[in-house]
DNA sequence: TGAAAAACAGTGGTATACCACTAGAGCTAT
DNA sequence: ATAGCTCTAGTGGTATACCACTGTTTTTCA
């Protein structure tokens, strides 16, 4: 493929010196991504804040809470994605992260090919949910579904009708003939669905919404 | 669609004359598919077994048992294709068929829709059996674990490890990646366990793979 | 009753899965 | 030691899913 993209423009935000090491090893060889910044501290990296596409945040700065700074940045440059990189792997903080708007959620023992996937999607507009992540968010959300809160995502009296057909093995021409509606919309539920629940593609749609006993 | 493809000949035996009107009707308007010859006692379809692609057999045969039916007919004719449709939905009886022959198995409260994907799929040569039934195997599958005695379909060691990373969402040129093969070896080892598992695709392979506990 | 949410539908792609078929290499158990 | 698996790999195609993007109509409910 011949193409002169451009590069996807990360930077890093992390307390220790190590993590910016690593990611920036895990990066160096990629050339569809590039850091063009990496700091220890807020101040150092908020004057470049609107160069950025990507930025990974960690959670647990010395001086600040990550959870806020996620809001302030989301609101200051809504076109920013924020992925979270961090090594709380705790409900209540990747909750307050998606809440103040971040875009991803990694674990910091993150291997390289999940992180460039994770900057990858995030930069295209979608979600990314380290797999750690996901499943205690799935954990999480069926405990709670049992105290009436739960993480499981709303979704729509048609999108859960789909989500059935397509876990019972319908293709999108046979849910269509099926429901009396054109393939164009089933198509467009199946997107919203598979971005609602987090998904990239029918398996982890189905895996997920197993887990999440929609099926 | 402009095709002159032959029509998948189809035969019953059925005791129950209200059967055979029913699946004849069924199959009236499609034009795939055609019903030359149907019976309520063995002797009459006998003479036609040669004709036919796919018969549809019932079980409780008044003079006859209907499974050791399946393995005469079976080994006298191997191209043919034998669907059980009927009332036992028993996992003994679905197991004996099985095992002796069987290429689908219904249950008589089958629809239209799945009639027909049932004798198309089985013509082509892959397995079908009808949703209850599978429910049924599984279900039983699970139960009969513990006592050491599954009818889980024996994976292979490389199959599991490639089940597992398509429910984790990988693609299978990256599975190529992550195990060293060729995207072509993935491809048919997804084939097949696509026929262990009686999958018609991703989804339903992600959806038996789990309930079966293999995930 | 008016705004928001949901459902519907299209265009125009690209990527991926699905499928039938063949076939060699290596291992493995009677 | 040989028949039968398992794993590997290919060809060449078709079907389906995936995706961004835009827009209209219908329903819901505050």
């Amino acid at each position: 493929m011949i193409s002169v993209k451009q590069k996807i423009k990360v930077g890093i935000l992390d307390d220790h010196h190590i993590v910016i090491q690593g990611v920036l090893s895990s990066l160096a060889n990629n050339n569809s991504i590039s850091v063009v910044s990496a700091a220890t501290a807020k101040e150092y990296i908020e004057p470049e804040l609107h160069l950025l596409d990507v930025i990974l945040l960690d959670i647990n700065l010395n001086d600040v809470d990550g959870v806020d700074l996620c809001k302030k940045y989301k609101s200051e440059f809504p076109n920013l994605k924020i992925i979270c990189l961090t090594s709380f792997l705790q409900v209540s903080f990747i909750k307050a992260m998606l809440r103040n708007g971040a875009d991803g959620y990694l674990f910091k023992n993150v291997a390289t090919d999940e992180l460039i996937e994770a900057i990858e999607t995030t930069y295209k507009g979608k979600r990314y949910l380290g797999k750690e992540v996901n499943e205690l968010l799935i954990k999480d959300g069926m405990e709670t579904n049992k105290n009436r809160r739960s993480f499981i995502p709303k979704l729509t009296r048609r999108e859960k009708e789909i989500l059935a057909l397509i876990i019972d093995e319908m293709t999108n021409q046979q849910i269509a003939e099926k429901l009396f509606i054109s393939l164009s919309t089933v198509e467009t539920h199946r997107m919203n669905l598979s971005a609602k629940l987090g998904a990239k593609n029918t398996a982890g749609m189905v895996r997920i919404a197993i887990k999440f006993g929609l099926a």
